[in-house]
DNA sequence: TTTGCTAAGTTTTTT
DNA sequence: ACTTAGCAAA
């Protein structure tokens, strides 16, 4: 036991890990031991405070052993960047103890390992399905539920829209005797057929979380049983959350003896129209007495930048705030922020390919540290550019399915095997797959050596394989090898550990997926070395909306198209859509490019959105005119 | 097959 | 505000 403790630090002689500079309101954050949330605005290190506070709370046993973090993200990269994070600050031994998941995989698991305890009529089966229920989906629904009786005189017509967005807005259980309007009826249609009409049920994400939040409520052993596996609770991306989010938390953690720490960025509240709940921030002080905290400084952004942010802050939230910039700068007129305007697209295009390629030749800019970044429809608005870049020998691609496969569990396994397969040497790589399968296995250190064994005569082979001209690559080919590395890394055991593979055919799905970009890849250069890197984008700048820019940072970025035709929601959603500029502009560590083109697809104005234009403006942003 | 109209989508996550 | 899919008429 004393060895034991040896291993933890005190409190008062803990410091941030990795050389970290915390500003005071983090450092605070990270010992205040109640319910609290933190406003920050981009660049200030949301998620390194989260793996601070994680490392600070493991290393001094403040979540006592065996208990554990639970932090919990939006999107599967989040989460998995976070949980990298705490793993390399306090190591592995530490890091198991935190858990870092989606809402959904938090609420699925638990809906999967306690689904016999779920009351019978919310029970789902073994084996199901999840489904998307949207506005498409309510003629289906009317079609194979039953109908309400004439005798009602109900409305025969109702709003789909609204009612795919509402089905799972209440709290469970249904209100089965206030059946009382054509909406009622079908939600009670929808659940009990989702649930149980087929022989495998099908249920939407809002649906579990929904069950879970019941079946929590309702099971006061179990809750107690929750609570007391985790001490500390975080919440990241706060001002996105979900009323049905909100609501599970609520249930299991409110007026316990766990610790929740929510943070997140007023202004980058972009996900309104998809359900983030007004004044989420307030609602959590409120429930459950949270202190409030403020991080001021930007790390991210040159003195400029922050300059104009901080300026158009003020304008969009009123107030007088003070942001700011890292000390690390080197003078206060770093970083250029312009507006472009142009007349055609095809000039625009050029213009921008060519200020990329000095970019590149000149500032030794890497293709990553550029990031083009449109509203919407990346494909229609870049093709032009992408066609210039690609003349000057500049490969770029739109982002958006390369995202989400590279952030699969199992691709970290693939990658390094194929470029260890690939390369004479690459220590990186092979320190990595082993201490990976090794922790996957279950960290036996006496295996180690016939792990290493193992792996190393596959690859051995695997370098063959791929150096064999006379063997034809087809797609189906590019599948076979991929099976074959997982099944030398333990396929069961894969599909055991990450919950997202045990059931149904989704990690066959994506094995093919990923065969077919790397078989693309492979056509391409017709070299493995080469198509690797280029699977991974290395060599090619990204594109991609500002929605999926969120948490990302380039040196440079240009916003493509500030124009009224881009940000065509902007009068309906005039908030949203002018945070949704601000994430776009916050993205940018040096310089950031705004284009303005007159004639793209058809005539372009910036009337619409003349309150953007105003704030540049006020923040004296200069405007170039190129023709 | 072409045309012409209407309604839906544009921004997203999750297994 | 405009594009696109789907469907019916020509």
């Amino acid at each position: 036991m004393v060895i034991y403790l040896s291993n933890y630090v005190k409190k008062e002689s803990w410091i941030p890990k990795d050389g970290v500079v915390l500003e005071r309101a983090a450092q605070e954050v990270v010992k205040y031991e109640k319910n609290c949330y933190v406003l920050a605005g981009p660049g200030a290190g949301k998620t390194e405070l989260l793996a601070q506070k994680a490392c600070y709370l493991l290393e001094t046993n403040t979540s006592a052993y065996p208990a554990r973090i639970l932090a919990i993200s939006f999107k599967r990269d989040a989460a998995k960047n976070l949980k990298e994070r705490v793993e390399k600050r306090s190591g592995k031994e530490f890091a198991n103890r935190f858990v870092s998941l989606t809402y959904d995989s938090f609420a699925k698991q638990i809906m999967d390992r306690f689904r016999l305890a779920i009351p019978e009529f919310y029970r789902p089966s073994l084996e199901y399905e999840i489904v998307n229920f949207n506005k498409r989906d309510v003629p289906n629904l009317r079609e194979e539920a039953e109908e309400p009786s004439e005798e009602n005189g109900w409305n025969y017509y109702f709003d789909y829209e609204l009612f795919a967005k509402t089905y799972a807005d209440e709290r469970l259980p249904l209100q089965v005797d206030k059946i009382n309007s054509i909406e009622s009826w079908y939600k009670y249609q929808l659940w009990k057929n989702y649930i149980n009409k087929k022989e495998n049920s099908r249920l939407t994400f809002p649906m579990i979380s929904r069950i879970v939040e019941y079946f929590f409520r309702s099971n006061p052993k179990l809750l107690k049983a929750i609570r007391a596996t985790f001490s500390h609770v975080f919440l990241d991306e706060f001002q996105d959350t979900t009323s049905i989010q909100y609501d599970l938390v609520k249930t299991i953690f409110m007026d316990s003896n766990v610790s929740v720490t929510a943070v997140g960025d007023l202004k980058q509240k972009i996900m309104g129209w998809a359900g983030a709940m007004e004044g989420v921030f307030t609602q959590f002080k409120e429930d459950f007495n949270a202190k409030e905290f403020e991080m001021v400084i930007n790390h991210r952004s040159a003195p400029n930048l922050v300059r104009i942010q901080t300026s158009i802050i003020n304008d969009m939230m009123g107030g007088s705030t003070v942001i700011t910039p890292s000390d690390k700068w080197k003078s206060e007129d770093e970083g250029i922020c312009e507006i472009w305007n142009f007349a055609y697209a095809s000039e625009e295009a050029k213009t921008l390919a060519l200020e990329i390629k000095t970019w590149i030749d000149q500032e030794k800019l890497e293709r990553r540290d550029i990031g083009i970044l449109v509203r919407q429809r990346a494909d229609m608005y870049c093709d032009m550019l992408i066609d210039e870049l690609s003349n000057l020998g500049i490969h770029s691609r739109i982002e958006d399915q390369w995202q989400d496969l590279l952030a699969e569990n199992f691709m970290k396994y693939i990658i390094d095997v194929f470029s260890l397969a690939t390369t004479d040497r690459d220590p990186k790589a092979w320190s990595s797959l082993i201490s990976n399968v090794l922790s996957l296995r279950g960290d036996n250190e006496t295996e180690s050596y016939q792990v290493e064994k193992e792996i190393n005569s596959f690859i051995v082979d695997f370098k063959k394989t791929l150096k064999d001209e006379s063997l034809k690559v087809t797609e189906k080919v590019v599948e076979q090898w991929l099976y074959k590395i997982l099944t030398l890394i333990g396929l069961d055991l894969i599909k055991s550990s990450y919950p997202e593979y045990r059931k149904g055919k989704y990690l066959e799905r994506t094995v093919k997926q990923t065969a077919e970009f790397l078989f693309y890849s492979y056509e391409k250069h017709k070299v493995w070395n080469k198509a690797i890197e280029d699977f991974l984008g290395i060599y090619s700048i990204p594109i991609m909306s500002i929605h999926k820019s969120k948490g990302l940072e380039f040196e440079s970025v240009i916003l493509l198209g500030l124009e009224d035709g881009a940000f065509w929601n902007f009068e309906e959603f005039p908030e949203d859509e002018t945070f949704t500029f601000f994430v776009a502009l916050s993205r940018a560590k040096t310089r950031m490019i705004l284009t303005f083109c007159q004639n793209r697809f058809y005539g372009q104005e910036k009337t619409k959105i003349s309150d953007i234009y105003k704030m540049l403006e006020n923040a004296d942003v200069e405007q170039i005119n190129w023709t």
